[in-house]
DNA sequence: GAGATTCATTTGTCTAAACAACATTTGTAT
DNA sequence: ATACAAATGTTGTTTAGACAAATGAATCTC
């Protein structure tokens, strides 16, 4: 469905307000499938995001520093969002003997555990949505996007 | 700059993976420049887009579902919003009359000439932002976000 | 026309986000 | 050494979002 008909817009759009409107929804309706997949397991999209960022360090241990620098949207309070980590027993937190105003933060094995339960339906969610164009559009998709990025 | 780069990810993506990732990371990015160009006017964009809307309805009332149905993100609280837009007199709200269970908001002359002042800004915003692709690029783009919503 | 049902919105509550202020540790220049 | 600035996180506060329950008005059924 196009832009006009689901917003109910009668105007026409110039190329440019509608991309970026396309963006917006699109994405939202994104991360709303994304949260609807990972409620079940009772963690936030941001959350897993962190998750998976702690896992990509593979047991190197990441302070926060570096979460915020790698998450998809950058929120301020990275502390808490550890913190929650933390009250699920999904990740540890330690102070950082080298430099002790620094914190490392690693994935525990439950969190590690999770990631691996959730992967598949996540992933089986991309290749769906994605998988109503051909791996060629998407390859031009993501370059476009990197080029408004820039 | 690609995604990997940017979100310093060292194993490759699928196209799959890549699109998702690149959808919510481009669309934060817009909604935090709109969000600052928006931030002088002390105006949300969730307060922008249902003034918008408003505007869009040239003068007809819009009732809570109206707006709902037409927000780019969906959010659950349009009464609060609606408040707090009143609260700023950009809008204004009564009981229909021939139905009294809904009400009937309109866009205030304040709401029109606050309005008028931001849609330059946010319109080029947009030009420059879409600027980086061409004319068919954009349309393309706008297609192929068309049908990944599909 | 009394009572159930549906509709449209509002309110309550709990959790998360934005932003600023604060605290602690480290680095640097004198 | 000492004082000052920078780096790194944490905490506090205010505002917004998610979701469910509640309210009040209209409609439908018998």
């Amino acid at each position: 469905m196009n832009l006009e008909e689901l917003l109910k817009i009668e105007s026409k759009l110039s190329a440019q307000k509608k991309l970026i409107l396309n963006l917006i929804v699109t994405a939202n309706r994104v991360n709303e499938e994304l949260a609807e997949i990972l409620k079940p397991f009772d963690i936030s999209s941001q959350q897993f995001n962190v998750l998976r960022i702690l896992r990509g360090q593979k047991g190197k241990p990441a302070n926060l520093s570096t979460i915020q620098e790698r998450m998809v949207n950058k929120m301020s309070n990275t502390t808490r969002l550890v913190d929650k980590l933390i009250d699920k027993k999904l990740c540890e937190r330690i102070v950082c003997p080298a430099n002790r105003r620094k914190v490392e933060i690693t994935i525990s094995e439950n969190g590690l555990k999770l990631l691996s339960e959730i992967d598949p339906l996540v992933e089986s969610f991309e290749n769906s949505y994605a998988g109503k164009l051909s791996e060629e559009e998407l390859n031009n998709l993501n370059i476009k996007l990197n080029e408004l990025r820039s």
